[in-house]
DNA sequence: GCCCAGGGGGCTC
DNA sequence: GAGCCCCATGGG
């Protein structure tokens, strides 16, 4: 059973609220990156951080020529802490990427392409099983790196859902994840571009010092007339 | 100057 | 498995 607050949740009620963000925000052409490796870098690089700073810490990994599989890999930890000092707690960041690169390079020989050649299931499975991926991250992996049908949830999702009264704050990850793909089709392109519009909201009203729920575009349907 | 942050690991109980 | 602390910087 799902860990939302009671309120029944249908699949078009999910879609009405897509359509309001998409209106609104309109398409976000996620994920921010130019090539697979830059999506999967950036999904890692990104925990607990803005994009902003992934910027940052991205363009100094292609200044400096590391942006391929094979450099990451060989690269000193000590270069690749100080190209990555923007994104928080950059000594862990740094590690991250290295069990990252190492896995691909003694598994699939450094090709992305086979690594994402995998079935869904197991492929998730060996990406939470790697040092400093966990759900969220494989996710992001896996759905914008991979084009794999998984829907990506974060802190973001269960504050504005929690808000509207679908979810319970208390929802756990897989509990989210769950209540998303039980409703909506399994579609890429909509995992893709929802959780893309619900980061466009979470952005705008969750990290807001006043937000105001009129710029909400969800605020005619939130139940609690607060701001998210 | 203070507070908090889009996550994950590791430890304790 | 839940709860807590750590990582360590930058922006509001």
């Amino acid at each position: 059973m799902d860990n939302y607050s009671g309120k029944t949740c249908s699949r078009d009620t999910l879609m009405h609220i897509f359509n309001s963000l998409y209106s609104h925000f309109g398409p976000r052409h996620w994920w921010p990156g130019e090539t697979q490796l830059e999506v999967v870098v950036g999904a890692i690089l990104t925990q607990s951080v803005s994009w902003r700073n992934v910027e940052k810490a991205i363009g100094n990994l292609k200044g400096k020529g590391l942006l391929c599989v094979r450099a990451l890999h060989d690269v000193p930890m000590a270069e690749l802490e100080q190209a990555v000092v923007p994104t928080l707690y950059f000594r862990m960041k740094a590690r991250k990427l290295k069990a990252f690169m190492g896995h691909l390079v003694n598994v699939y020989d450094a090709s992305l392409d086979s690594m994402f050649g995998q079935p869904l299931a197991s492929l998730r499975q060996e990406l939470l099983s790697i040092y400093g991926i966990g759900p969220e991250t494989a996710d992001s992996i896996l759905l914008y790196a991979g084009n794999y049908p998984i829907f990506v949830v974060d802190a973001y999702t269960r504050r504005i859902f929690a808000r509207l009264g679908l979810l319970a704050e208390t929802a756990t990850y897989q509990e989210m994840q769950h209540f998303f793909m039980t409703r909506l089709t399994e579609d890429v392109e909509l995992f893709n571009e929802y959780h893309a519009l619900i980061d466009a909201l979470g952005n705008r009203v969750c990290l807001a010092r006043k937000p105001k729920c009129s710029e909400c575009p969800l605020s005619a349907g939130c139940p609690s007339r607060q701001p998210c």
